[in-house]
DNA sequence: ATACGTGCAAAGTATTTGCAAACGG
DNA sequence: CCGTTTGCAAATACTTTGCACGTAT
């Protein structure tokens, strides 16, 4: 579990251009960089990450191509307690997970939990709640931390 | 459930001051707005909120504040999706509460689930890990968007 | 008295927007 | 071709910091 997704970047242009959307440089460079990470990144990561490979793109543009892309269900956006937005792929079905955050060193951790997403639906069915995307966060101190602390 | 928490306010002044922290004016109002919320509020809102009390603190001292009081465990910073830090008392038992977020007109509106909380128990000793607090938010369309929508 | 607390203003980050040029279909 | 997309730079929004003055103990 927690791997890249190869195939969600081809769904996900394809999905694109089925509604009428060009696939370009810029937004094309996020989703195919996005796709291809084990978990959530910020912006800033995401624009780094497409100059390092030598593409050329404006940090707008990544913006930009992630707010449309939450925007249509496309990636999911996340905030985990420290001001910045993370983005990653939106999992319609089984490979959807959370995360971990450790409060000493900042590191994040994805996880999954099948009875933990049961517990979700059942929540949101006992509060008659039209749920449609849902997020958990964990706080706590990592293992490095609690060895070192 | 869900109601303001009139003794929170005075146990966390309390608390400051065995700490042998001072309770000037702003921290102060700080802490005694937010013990009367219904719900988490951003920076912004409790700088209005005391200003229009007749308060004259400064945002900057709002922010401190509410630095200091998170890294104190006494207030939990919130973050729901669209980018603003929303600050509520720390709950250590039983009154824990979570989020409704809708993502059409933004509201926002707690909730409590009991079931959920022992879920969340259970996924963190699965995980072995050290959990210190947890955040769950879920994302859908309130009644009254779905109802117009 | 003295260290902590506060307000204002300036500075820092993360993110958004305006616009003309580049580009996809 | 024509409307979309892009990059740059400027603007904005939220939050933090510097500093001199106020204040609780």
């Amino acid at each position: 579990m927690h791997e890249p997704h190869p195939s969600w970047s081809a769904q996900t242009l394809d999905s694109l251009q089925a509604q009428g959307l060009r696939n370009g440089g810029a937004r094309r460079a996020v989703v195919e960089h996005i796709g291809v990470q084990p978990c959530c990144k910020s912006a800033q990561e995401i624009f780094d990450g497409i100059r390092e490979q030598g593409g050329r793109v404006g940090i707008a543009s990544v913006y930009r191509a992630l707010e449309q892309l939450v925007e249509l269900d496309l990636v999911q956006r996340v905030e985990l307690g420290d001001g910045i937005a993370r983005f990653e792929p939106s999992h319609a079905d089984g490979d959807h997970h959370h995360h971990l955050v450790c409060d000493d060193c900042g590191k994040v951790e994805p996880f999954s939990d099948p009875g933990l997403e049961r517990a979700l639906e059942q929540t949101a069915s006992r509060l008659a709640y039209d749920m449609r995307g849902h997020e958990v966060v964990l706080h706590g101190h990592c293992d490095d931390c609690r060895a070192a602390g």
